[in-house]
DNA sequence: ACCTGAACACCGTTCAAGT
DNA sequence: ACCTGAACACCGTTCAAGT
């Protein structure tokens, strides 16, 4: 692969966990998670794919590595400003959910990995679910309503991130079909008239559809659990 | 691959479109979705790999066609009672949305297919959204605000599947850890508590944490669109 | 301990040849 | 039109050899 170095032990490691991940994302940003291959990795980093197995012991922790990564992207920011008293803890909490939606709509390969993985394996992950717990807490969510809340908001982000992906033209049924479809053709039509009013050109989402299922969830499953504040505007729908 | 079959053009065909997905949800069932290969699809069939491409573009069309095949199996026939006015239009959705959970909860690797894929090329999931939008419809829910709501759901029972497919200890933290996770730790213990009680021994999803989240979230979502139905009692929390 | 380089058992997919 | 069978360009992973 290398045709400049010997074979055997360099004097110092090549290889480390975080420049895997560090060329991981380089190529899932430029070539995309089809691409993502051993060998495009080891080409990154300039040595064989052989290499990579004395730091994972497979691909999917490899993932893991990235996923841990990719966690860090998610903006918990407000969540500490949340427990300072300086926001509320349900505006922090609907700016990190749309923050977590958007970084994994861009990585919603890596949905399988986290949900069916520990998450000890991944240290920054962790240090996410331990600052929502201690939030969850400052809210008055009783102990044994935070795991089960967190994940009900996690579901949810998920579904979406996988949405967001979801091709503008995802409902959409050609006239020809052998099927008749009034109630589904007239639905899209009336949703797309009004979208096309404000939302399309602003598209925040990659893709506009996906705003409205997302915002309206988040604040249905926010006020399940959270009280209401006094003086908050409610989310206007 | 087949040794007592000349070359060329047999008299009757042996692949069809629906003996592939047949074959395929064999192989899921009895060995995975690891194991779907062409290959193998092939070989269940009794034809060599070549042959499928005859019927299929790629891969990925075949996953479509498997994708189809699992979406009858979500149980829509309260869908149909509820437009009789036999049940509650809150109840045919609840139940509707269990069995589209659990029919993806075991078959988590379509999600991805379905989301990104437009629905015009899966005729009986076509037929489950129209009946869909007709129930909401019924239930006054104004037209542009059918694809939303429809599309919100469907974001919570995907993420809600791939959480049901989570291993028990997804949350658990080794003790000698460097990072210290107190609320994380505790928020855990006091729902094991909670749960080892009474669920975790009827555990009606392959992962009893995953029940309380998906009901709660359910009921929530629900509620937000639907409007309350007097004399029904409210979901139990 | 940590690299190279060859090798292995698979993948999905293509295509000429055949009826 | 619809199959066979050989072939292709990859995959992830293993392992002896080397420092």
């Amino acid at each position: 692969m290398n045709f400049l170095r010997a074979k055997g032990r360099p004097s110092k490691a090549l290889v480390t966990r975080e420049k895997i991940a560090e060329a991981a994302l380089k190529i899932i940003d430029k070539q995309g998670y089809e691409k993502l291959t051993m060998a495009r990795i080891a080409r990154e980093m300039g040595v064989g794919p052989s290499a990579l197995y004395n730091h994972v012991e497979n691909k999917h922790e490899l993932l893991i590595l990235v996923e841990d990564a990719v966690m860090a992207q998610v903006d918990a920011s407000l969540l500490d400003a949340a427990l300072a008293g300086e926001v509320s803890v349900r505006y922090a909490l609907e700016v990190w959910a749309r923050s977590y939606r958007d970084v994994f709509a861009r990585h919603y390969p890596l949905v399988e990995v986290i949900a069916s993985t520990p998450v000890s394996g991944a240290p920054r992950a962790v240090k996410m679910y331990e600052k929502l717990a201690e939030v969850l807490a400052f809210a008055g969510v009783e102990s044994a309503q935070i795991l089960p809340r967190i994940i009900m908001l996690e579901s949810f982000i998920y579904g979406s991130a996988f949405d967001a992906n979801a091709p503008q033209e995802i409902f959409e049924i050609p006239e020809d079909g052998d099927v008749e479809v009034p109630y589904l053709r007239s639905a899209r039509a009336a949703w797309l008239e009004k979208l096309s009013a404000a939302a399309i050109k602003e598209h925040k989402a990659a893709n506009p559809f996906a705003e409205d299922p997302f915002q309206t969830g988040l604040a249905a499953l926010l006020a399940d659990f959270l009280p209401a504040v006094p003086g908050e505007q409610p989310p206007s729908k």
